[in-house]
DNA sequence: GATAATTGTTAGCCAAGGCTAAACTGTTTG
DNA sequence: CAAACAGTTTAGCCTTGGCTAACAATTATC
């Protein structure tokens, strides 16, 4: 537990930066984002395979493999992963499909993927950075802040 | 290779969302991301360690464990992996400092939180979520986007 | 100053997410 | 229709970053 107060050698002396919060906060902090983290890729996975069957009619092995710039096997063992979680369908050497919770989080992770990457561009982002940033930041916006995003970006566009 | 074109079973029917940016691009999305998650936690623990020097004097592996909600065990021995990167010296029992680099490194960290939080809290989100989804987003914030982050709170603010 | 409490380290475990190489299946084509 | 090729899967390896339990060192306390 201690967070021991006693016998600091300097005092902050705060040329710059905010306090360090409490600790509990802190700690929050950080579990929030390893928690994040931990389905950061599925999500990644589950959303490219919903917009490949969006854009393209189907979801395949090689072209997850080469959109990801995975190899084969990684995707392969994914793909077991996602059938475990009962994410999507899949007979061997067939492609892909989702399942109703598939679908779901394709459609919830794509959301989110969108308005970031707008909010992105309303800011004055250019395309390619926005995309780069929109890909790496979406798993880590909380529902509020993605709506004041959303309400920026449409106060931006009118 | 491959992102085969020919027999698309059923065209896009783009009832929403952007189009499938091209392989290259998308590849280059993904593999931006995972190589910040590499660098992630190193600077996590480096920017906290700063934080904790600067602010109580001392950065102790008990105080950081607390922090980060983990296992001691797991703080040494990531510390021990941060002494083989050279970013911070340590001996046995006694409490760390940053090399030249280590500091570096927390420096930028640091201010790039900063910047990442200012700006959601200009932006209009509460305290306490900002704090979670700048842990969060600091480390997939471009150089680009932070610049234009920090003019927008300067304006803000003004 | 001996002992208790706290702090730090080590050993050994586990799961995730990469990889390569090799085996297998399905499809295309000569 | 057999062979070649493209796509998929499996096996087995590696590193990271968690964990617990047991042990070691330091610091506090009586």
């Amino acid at each position: 537990m201690s967070d021991h107060q006693q016998r600091r050698t300097s005092p902050p002396s705060g040329h710059s930066g905010d306090a360090l919060p409490p600790v509990e906060q802190h700690a929050q902090q950080y579990e929030t984002v390893r928690n994040a983290h931990e389905t950061e890729l599925i999500e990644d996975y589950v959303e490219l395979i919903g917009d490949l069957i969006r854009h393209r009619g189907e979801a395949r092995a090689a072209d997850i493999a080469n959109r990801m710039a995975v190899s084969q096997a990684t995707v392969s063992k994914m793909i077991r992963r996602l059938n475990e979680l009962g994410l999507v369908t899949s007979k061997p050497y067939r492609s892909l499909f989702l399942t109703e919770e598939g679908q779901k989080m394709a459609e919830t992770s794509r959301a989110r993927h969108d308005i970031v990457l707008h909010f992105l561009r309303a800011l004055g982002v250019d395309d390619s950075t926005a995309r780069i940033d929109a890909e790496g930041m979406e798993h880590h916006v909380s529902d509020k802040t993605l709506t004041i995003m959303q309400r920026f970006t449409e106060q931006q566009i009118k």
